[in-house]
DNA sequence: CGCTATATTGCATAAAACGGAATGCTTATG
DNA sequence: CATAAGCATTCCGTTTTATGCAATATAGCG
């Protein structure tokens, strides 16, 4: 029985609610109607009485809820017992990341890091991604969350925690917004690029790909501004700015996601791949290599 | 952490030897050696001290020991609350199987009915897998293992357990042994038929595969005997009383497969699909379904 | 200095899990 | 009473993960 279904099966029992579990738990609401499947299967008892309106717990769930309870305490009681009497790791570890990183990547990474090193303290910094590299490498950082470029620093090890496709996005044209300007979103052939500016990272991996993109296409596009941090980016498009490419990560934990609409049938640009670096010769340190345990699985 | 990731630690544990373990498991060697690795990866500490020659267990791998211990007793009494309880289901069920489903096929299935109907009397009857259907057909038996025949009787329900190639098989040609016939087993084409009979299952699937394949290749064979079983007819290999086919996993499990060799380059049969049968309109019984939801998973 | 025993890795394949879209049931609403 | 909206589930194509076989590597033994 997996660590992460008793976690999905104890949050539903809570919410009694699978699309809001679902949501909580960051799983599509099929994957956590599958996981209780399974659960139950495993059991071999049915755990929840539901149809398509109502979830309650069955007595035989009832319990599978003090069983799992049990069994998720005794794991955490187990990290606690391997990582605290051998290593005994502790100090400060900073780790630099975007806002959206630090929402979607780092949950994980976080309880896990309390869990089995609690005397260490992790130094949450939150910025542009774009600079995450350049602050690893002037020694600003212990560990940054970055884009993997085409090719990496020597001397940075980089560990992949996330894929996201990159994007074009404008805002959403709807009925009170078709003022503002008429786009045909079609294809960037058709696309209104004299009228319409390009909102231009300051720098960055995005940057250059869609400065590679502008080329390939001949495009020659206004630059409107050039913005730092893929966040401020989207909030410049939802407000009608103009039209740019950012991680769909970026876009999907963003606020302002639905006045924005994203350009799919576009010609693609390269993923984005995230993960968490730090420099090779120090991942021999205790503190960092504790992080970086702990961002694998 | 998956129930049997703990299984497979436990016995490492107790064996501290990979390759009698994983045998002892069913298990590949690779295999228990990555199970262990994703433990390992998910507790986030070594657990066995290892190298090419000998493997014990660390200060950390006692730690999960007890944890595995508790976590394992406190899943099996899970199972005997979820299923003592409510449906008390008690009473003797038969279920009939061959002499090597018996090895390889039931001890889950029998040591998870165990767990969750403790008051269920299993009866097992072993004997010529091709008479399993008729059996159950017949109301002989409540349940039955068969081999999945073209078109499976109506009435008649199947759950996959294994699958298994059907495979030719003579006796290994030893030094001792070459004086016995002298076959080239390179292809059935050149195989002398005439001077080696092959060995015929009285009834059942194999029966009719082996004879279709006769037809399908224009090959008219001795047929020395007709033997029930597939366990005796790998007997009458072993001496070299000729060549027959059979299906791989009861050859897996002969006690005599040393002095025999499959050929496995010639043309291929159908593969074998076994699994648990039992009548359509007894699935409702308590019994009968407790039977069945054991062998799922 | 091979030789054997044995844990591990590379690689190809098979199985499982996942997300998005479609489905179907159930309650709310006009 | 008909229609809509909400929600769990299933279908389906894709990605990820697990598995076994074969090859590799290494330690101990004669």
């Amino acid at each position: 029985m997996e660590i992460s279904l008793l976690r999905a099966y104890l949050d539903l029992a809570g919410t009694c609610h699978f699309a809001r579990s679902s949501e909580r738990l960051h799983l599509s609401p099929s994957t956590l109607s599958r996981m209780i499947q399974r659960i139950e299967q495993q059991a071999g008892a049915r755990l929840f009485e539901r149809n398509n309106r109502q979830v309650s717990l069955t007595r035989a769930g009832e319990s599978f809820h003090r069983y799992a309870v049990s069994t998720l305490q005794a794991w955490e009681a187990l990290q606690v017992e391997l990582h605290t009497r051998g290593s005994r790791v502790q100090g400060e570890v900073s780790l630099y990341c975007s806002v959206t990183a630090s929402h979607r990547l780092l949950d994980s990474l976080v309880s896990r890091l309390r869990l089995r090193h609690p005397e260490l303290e992790l130094k949450l910094h939150t910025g542009d991604q774009a600079q995450s590299l350049q602050r690893l490498l002037a020694g600003e950082e212990d560990t940054v969350i970055a884009a993997r470029p085409q090719d990496l620093p020597a001397g940075v090890e980089f560990q992949l925690l996330a894929r996201s496709r990159l994007v074009f996005i404008t805002a959403r044209q709807s009925a009170q917004n078709t003022a503002g300007y008429h786009a045909s979103v079609a294809s960037p052939a058709y696309f209104d690029w004299a009228r319409t500016p390009l909102i231009l990272a300051e720098s960055g991996l995005a940057r250059r790909h869609v400065q590679a993109w502008l080329r390939q296409h001949k495009i020659r596009a206004d630059i409107y501004a050039q913005v730092s941090g893929h966040e401020a980016i989207v909030s410049m498009v939802a407000l009608g700015c103009g039209v740019a490419a950012v991680p769909e990560l970026v876009l999907d934990a963003s606020p302002v996601r639905d006045s924005i609409q994203s350009l799919d049938n576009w010609p693609a640009l390269p993923d984005f791949e995230i993960g968490l670096c730090t420099l090779s010769n120090r991942l021999r340190e205790p503190m960092i290599e504790a992080v970086w345990n702990a961002a694998r699985d």
